[in-house]
DNA sequence: CTGTTAGCGCGTTCAA
DNA sequence: TTGAACGCGCTAACAG
């Protein structure tokens, strides 16, 4: 690159001191109108920006932050950082990206990096298997998403009034047979919390159980279906749209076409390949907005950790 | 983050000078064994890592390079991401991820920051609409991919070869009405290159030609796939999965499955989906890896920008 | 082979 | 309200 000019350039041309034109570049008081406005002109005519180096190396912050995300194709997860991206950049944040393929080990690999590397926060996508103890000395620039945990921030998806707020609607339309397919409990969200709000649902309109809790991958889907088909289901309800996915498949290939379905999860893919899928959204693109806003605030120390909940919209 | 230490509290540690750590910390010759050993002990026992920011802006680089995907949501795109994401941090670059959304004032937009952030390399994914002149600042730390320019480097797919090894198979399994569903030529890769080829098999072998390019959203599959459809037609094949996914809709619906379906496009998803369509992988996984290795070996000085090719393979 | 010295571009005193 | 001087952690040029 070439020789880029420095606040001493800048000082020079518009016949201030460096501390001056330091002053100025951080908005700081104790500036007359009259010296800032010149600096200020000299500046953007020569369309001058600080060296980030430099900077960082002052004790202020690189303003580089990371997403870790479990999946780079994960479609969720997609759209979340979709939106969190914007805000980065708005606020002069740079976003590096690492994928933590739902391994608690690279999770740890990659905040070492960062720790080196003098990041200013993380947004983690979380998943069952994160050792919270890892995080610790992140606390105060973390924020965990789609998974809370004590004393770090969180942005989390309202996984019961989701699921709730399907069944209502099933329910509503006359449907009284509904089986769910979801995900094992040793995920906390996604599985269990989807689960008993399930279960809760039930039992409160007394309708009969049929659930299996095959995990969360398409294939899983596509090959438990058969095992909550009873011959009076008329609904089925996914945890996730992965799984309804698989589920559509099988349904499809079997040429049962009577079964309504409803899932969590209200992606492009999902709304164009099965629109008659009910869906809610979880919220995915808030997510990100909130999550990228909550790090910022937490970094500029504008506020303590503290857990937000999305609400889910039938959509 | 708490005081780390500097090469100054590791050159007292271990009772030599400042620039003698130096020497150890970037391989520099001129240190005796015994020496580069004491120093290098005092470091790992502290576990040091010397500042970024200092180096950074000791006019060594930065480290960080970026990745301008078009769409994070792009099945393709992120096979090639996920393998480059770890020969950057193998090599200790922290990529920091972007997206063009097609759009050539947003990858303007998004190179500028990058300038100013002084940056060592880029990735980009091209598509039609990028303006090669702004390109120029980067010729010699660019890496193409998807998209070929004169004077940069770049890592293609054999469009070519891809559509002729699903005609070849088409026509080896006794297939004469094959039908093609594409891309506009306005792209010239994906659109272009591949219906030429197309068009190029069919005249070899004395083919009628039926072909349509809507474009490349999956709704335009869905819905031009009809106009290539003749009585005769006993095959298909789409310029990318995409369209592929979007045609197999609309033949599912129909409840046709006498069609051979065929695509350029190797991802999960599709195989999930739709195992029986025939498929050529572009080699996704491969461009990604070379770009990062050709991007790495280009910032090092250690080669010049070249255009790299990638087979694709039958799958 | 090794230590000393002098900056890099910026923020931060401290006087003026 | 301003500027001069100093130091951040590191590399580079120069002595020894």
């Amino acid at each position: 690159m070439q020789n880029r000019l420095t606040i001493k350039d800048i000082a020079r041309l518009s016949g201030v001191g460096k501390s001056t034109v330091s002053r100025v570049l951080n908005n700081e008081s104790g500036v007359s109108q009259r010296t800032r406005e010149r600096v200020e002109a000299v500046m953007d005519q020569n369309s001058f920006s600080p060296s980030r180096s430099a900077r960082a190396m002052r004790g202020q912050s690189d303003k580089v932050v990371a997403i870790i995300v479990t999946r780079l194709d994960s479609l969720s997860e997609n759209l979340a950082v979709q939106t969190m991206l914007p805000v980065f950049y708005e606020q002069g944040y740079d976003p590096i990206m690492m994928e933590s393929k739902f391994s608690g080990k690279m999770v740890e690999e990659h905040l070492g990096m960062l720790q080196r590397r003098n990041i200013d926060g993380v947004v983690l996508f979380g998943f069952t298997g994160i050792d919270e103890a890892t995080l610790g000395p992140w606390q105060s620039s973390l924020v965990l998403l789609a998974r809370d945990a004590a004393g770090f921030a969180s942005v989390c998806y309202d996984d019961e009034g989701a699921i709730i707020t399907l069944m209502q609607n099933l329910y509503d339309s006359g449907h009284r047979h509904i089986s769910y397919l979801g995900v094992p409990h040793s995920d906390v969200t996604t599985g269990q919390r989807r689960h008993d709000a399930y279960l809760a649902f039930c039992k409160q309109h007394a309708l009969p159980v049929v659930a299996s809790l095959p995990g969360l991958s398409m294939k899983q889907g596509y090959e438990q279906v058969a095992s909550v088909l009873t011959p009076q289901t008329t609904a089925l309800v996914c945890a996730t749209d992965t799984l309804a996915l698989g589920a559509s498949k099988y349904l499809q290939e079997q040429r049962i076409d009577s079964l309504q379905l409803a899932s969590v999860g209200n992606t492009p893919l999902m709304k164009f390949l099965h629109p008659e899928i009910i869906t809610v959204d979880p919220g995915y693109a808030d997510s990100g907005r909130q999550a990228a806003t909550q790090l910022i605030e937490q970094i500029n120390g504008r506020s303590e950790p503290r857990q937000i909940i999305i609400p889910a919209t039938l959509s």
